[in-house]
DNA sequence: ATGATTTTGAAAATGGGATGACATCGCAGC
DNA sequence: GCTGCGATGTCATCCCATTTTCAAAATCAT
């Protein structure tokens, strides 16, 4: 299997310093998206997977915050960097800065950030590699979201991505809410009418497949979201 | 449908400047409701949720001290945010600024009152996950707001938003009065003729639920408003 | 192209809240 | 104690929003 470089989301309005950065990034073999705004941030970051996102705290549209914000969102786990000039006040950057991987200050050093990055990387593929194995016992079912498979008796049902998705989410909700608007952002990028209606289909599709075990039951809170409920029978 | 971003309620009867913020907020991804004096910016604060007020000190109808009281009235938990006239004296500010979040005097740089703002919902957003999962025993029931569930022997109840709300205030006020006027601001909004009327059809519902468990009982305190009781039993 | 997956559209089912009708209750003033 | 009136209690019903389901249509992956 070959490696997939990692891909970095650059948001920065300074032209000049964003072509730099992107391309001195590119030298250490890094896929980067340069966008010029906030707003066009977040749309690129709706687009595609990256693996980290690099924020300019100062831009137009939307600032680093409130699209780190946005794209915490979407997922909660991503890493976040942001840069940021000295101009800025302290205190308010104080407490944004816990909700950052990292962060340091305009004009920098590219070989320190690169470092940084790459320090970041490594911790977080550490995590990822966890959670990519992670499996769930769900009644007689054994789901597997790495395969997508959900295994139940002897038969193998094979997910669809979208399937996989939801129902993994709901896993890790397991017998607590599945907020609607969480799974929309997380899963579709964003809570809009036509994408609940398919949320619904799905969640059809997957009381189908579960509907072989009493025990597991997907239960909708009306306005709220979804419930996956797994009464384990107690040994009697 | 709409994405669900903080609500921010507007209140300055200088439209210009009204105008300019409610765009520039808007950039950053939150709904602005913008109201040009305090009597609109109420009645718009009864119609719907927010997650933070913006409030000019100076306005038509009733000034921004007055509102924040009105509102603190329905919401005690509310962030507040004045933004004040330079040639106010800082210290009549002082004294206000107490029932007040953080304030900031006109004219201002947008930019930090953005961080600021961000500061203040961040903040609180901490403590909402906090009250979040707070669960209560009631008699024999466990109630779970989160879940809108009520749960007894081996049944559960769902409870219909309006009836989970009412209830979790009862709960909180356990054994105490949760005066009228006050669950109906919380809850509806606003204290009118009908919604008291069906407030009191809640109350009978949920009256019938707890109607299991005989040391549940919910009274009503005449002209002032309900007492949820709970009689521990003493084991004898 | 072909089959799988996903989105879209619309109608049906369900949940939930407001309201009107009517019964009761609580309390102040007689 | 009795009376009257405003405050509560309870039902049934109407109306709206959310959810569910079904059936294409559109898109995607080979």
């Amino acid at each position: 299997m070959e490696t997939k470089n990692n891909k970095i989301l650059l948001c920065e309005d300074d032209t000049n310093l964003g072509m730099v950065l992107k391309n001195y990034l590119e030298l250490s073999d890094y896929d980067v998206t340069l966008e010029r705004d906030g707003r066009l941030g977040l749309a690129a970051f709706q687009r595609e997977k990256y693996d980290i996102c690099l924020l300019d705290v100062m831009m137009p549209n939307m600032d680093g915050f409130t699209l780190a914000e946005e794209i915490r969102d979407v997922d909660p786990d991503i890493p976040l960097f942001f840069l940021s000039a000295k101009t800025m006040k302290d205190d308010i950057i104080q407490g944004y800065k816990l909700g950052a991987d990292d962060y340091i200050t305009k004009p920098f050093d590219s070989e320190v950030l690169l470092l940084k990055i790459k320090a970041i990387l490594k911790r977080n593929e550490e995590l990822n590699r966890e959670a990519d194995n992670m499996q769930f016992d769900l009644g007689k079912f054994h789901f597997n979201p790495k395969l997508r498979e959900l295994v139940a008796d002897g038969k193998t049902q094979t997910l669809s991505p979208k399937e996989n998705e939801l129902l993994k989410m709901l896993a890790e909700h397991k017998n607590d809410l599945l907020p609607r608007e969480k799974a929309l952002k997380k899963i579709w990028g964003s809570d809009t009418y036509f994408n609940g209606r398919s949320m619904d289909v799905y969640i059809a599709k997957l009381r189908k497949y579960l509907r072989e075990d009493d025990s597991l039951e997907i239960v909708n809170i009306h306005g709220n979201g979804f419930r996956l409920v797994v009464n384990e029978p107690p040994a009697s």
